[in-house]
RNA sequence: GGCCCCGUCGUCUAGCCUGGUCUAGGACACAUGCCUUUCACGCAUGCAACACGGGUUCAAAUCCCGUCGGGGUCACCA
């Protein structure tokens, strides 16, 4: 039988990387052995739900490439894949618990419930409910009345139950430690533990691998599939991904305050940064999986030949950004200089940096600034912080460089003296100019340290970037002559 | 509170199942040095961990028990 994973999404915002690795792991499996991956959308509770989320969700799942075989925009021949639209699935399998007796009504109220729980938690017990002798009489009376009941799984007592997690190992649980539960609300509407079972068994789905706050749910949802006379999953519980530099839980709801750190969660966080997919498939593999005791980077074809499930960590991780970042940086430098060229440009368009629509010569222009920009450019968003001098008119001087490097004395005489250079020298090329910036620093006894550096100043306004001869090439004499007089006029006005 | 999961450098991890080869290995980060016009890259070096306490054993990071810490679950949420 071919192995079938599935990641079952709510739709109530965006896909957070714990999210995103728990999708991965399950992708990874299915392709590992060839089989599906199957999209699931969990939204059966209308009131979470949130306009346009799962657009988002779609979209992150195609920029990680991770494909899925059945789901939304794809059908199936397992769907539909909106939990909404399989209430006749829920409503056939709840009558036929109903009818195997595995399941009853509960007419109890809320009131009444609350009553019970605060009893037993004043006892310091666990809340548990159990099913209540009800009279003939008042079940006439109910059903006449109309009043409404929820569905409730029978509990067996006395019973011992293991999971045999693929991760966490055997598990084990006594049923009398698990309350009636509810599998479908008076409104009609069916719960996670129970749907997601009926889905499970409907779709096929061989692997069931989760988040581990699941684990504990795993118990009564064998109930269900036993009653149901289906035959089990195989389960895997990860291990949830903790906060930076901590083992903290991490939570969506805090996103905004991880933000405001400069902590990003959201997959979204870092596709807008500019970071490759493959890193970041990479990193969230290797976020509680290892293969060995070296390898860190792994290609996609990698992953998935040598994926599996043993050899994921049974204990939580915490999200390392400069892990992440570092393995951004690896993956950027497999790229060809065209190809950064095509991340780049969304960027500079974006900042009104770059022609609408962008001209063969803009595009070798970016070429040359991404070349020179080598290994300094991790992500495609430091096109704006790294490059931005290269495709702005006006120059902008960094304080703390002007600082450093300017306010010397004899600065704004040598500067004047370098653009006597820049402008004679024939031709205007690298060499041609790295030649020139040599005899010049040598003749007035400079070192050269004192010459180029408030020259990159100068021309460039920052006090580090690609190599000078570099940025004196791409920037063009004019642009050169211009930005070295502007900065002697800013020199000369103190300012 | 009951039940369940988890606990190796700051972080990701190897080792744990099948005790000795572990004075615990690799990577990120950090520090220092080299390279160098700056930065980045690269190279070299350094810093740094078996949560704690018992037990078993000739020998424990590895097996057992307890404590502490983190997490989950006990919803007519997912």
């Amino acid at each position: 039988m071919s192995v079938r994973t599935r990641f079952a999404p709510s739709p109530t915002g965006f896909l957070h990387i714990g999210g995103v690795r728990t999708a991965l792991f399950n992708w990874l499996l299915a392709r590992h052995f060839g089989g599906q991956f199957i999209l699931r959308i969990d939204d059966t509770d209308q009131q979470r739900h949130v306009d346009d989320a799962l657009g988002r969700i779609l979209d992150g799942f195609r920029w990680m490439g991770m494909d899925w075989d059945e789901g939304p925009d794809k059908g199936g021949p397992l769907g539909p894949y909106f939990q909404s639209e399989r209430s006749d699935l829920y409503k056939k399998a709840a009558d036929a618990l109903v009818a195997s007796g595995h399941v009853y009504r509960d007419y109890s109220t809320q009131q009444e419930r609350d009553a019970d729980r605060e009893a037993q938690k004043s006892h310091k017990v666990a809340y548990r409910f159990r099913e209540k002798p009800i009279s003939d009489d008042d079940r006439a009376r109910f059903e006449a009345e109309g009043r409404p009941f929820g569905l409730r799984f029978r509990v067996p007592l006395g019973r011992s139950m293991v999971v045999h997690d693929l991760i966490k190992g055997d598990v084990e649980q006594k049923t009398d430690e698990i309350g009636d539960f509810v599998i479908v609300r008076p409104d009609g509407m069916p719960l996670y533990n129970f749907a997601s079972v009926v889905d499970d068994v409907e779709m096929k789905i061989t692997h069931v691998i989760r988040a581990e706050e699941h684990l504990s749910n795993t118990f009564p949802q064998l109930l269900i599939f036993e009653a149901l006379g289906a035959e089990l999953p195989a389960f895997a519980h990860v291990p949830f991904v903790a906060e930076v530099g901590s083992k903290t839980k991490m939570s969506k709801r805090k996103t905004e305050e991880y933000a405001r750190r400069g902590i990003f969660v959201l997959l979204n966080q870092y596709i807008e940064k500019g970071y490759l997919p493959d890193a970041m498939l990479n990193y969230l593999a290797r976020l509680g999986w290892s293969l060995d005791a070296s390898q860190e980077i792994f290609t996609r074809d990698e992953l998935i030949e040598k994926f599996s499930l043993d050899r994921v960590n049974s204990s939580p991780a915490s999200h390392d950004p400069d892990k992440l970042f570092w393995i951004q940086g690896e993956w950027m430098k497999k790229l060809t200089v065209d190809q950064k060229v095509d991340g780049v440009l969304p960027y500079l368009a974006r900042e009104g940096l770059a022609p609408d629509p962008v001209t063969p010569e803009f595009r070798k222009r970016v070429a040359s600034v991404v070349a020179a920009l080598g290994d300094r450019l991790k992500v495609f968003s430091d096109i704006l912080t790294l490059g931005r001098y290269f495709f702005t008119e006006t120059l902008t001087h960094d304080p703390d460089a002007v600082k450093k490097r300017l306010r010397k004395d004899g600065v704004p005489k040598m500067l004047a003296e370098l653009d006597e250079v820049l402008a004679t020298t024939e031709p205007y090329d690298l060499a041609t100019l790295e030649k020139a910036v040599h005899a010049y620093a040598e003749s007035h006894g400079h070192p050269m340290g004192q010459v180029v550096n408030p020259l990159r100043v100068a021309t460039t306004g920052q006090g580090v970037g690609p190599g000078l001869y570099d940025c004196l090439v791409i920037l063009g004499r004019e642009s050169c002559r211009a930005r070295i007089a502007s900065t002697i006029a800013m020199l000369g006005s103190g300012t």
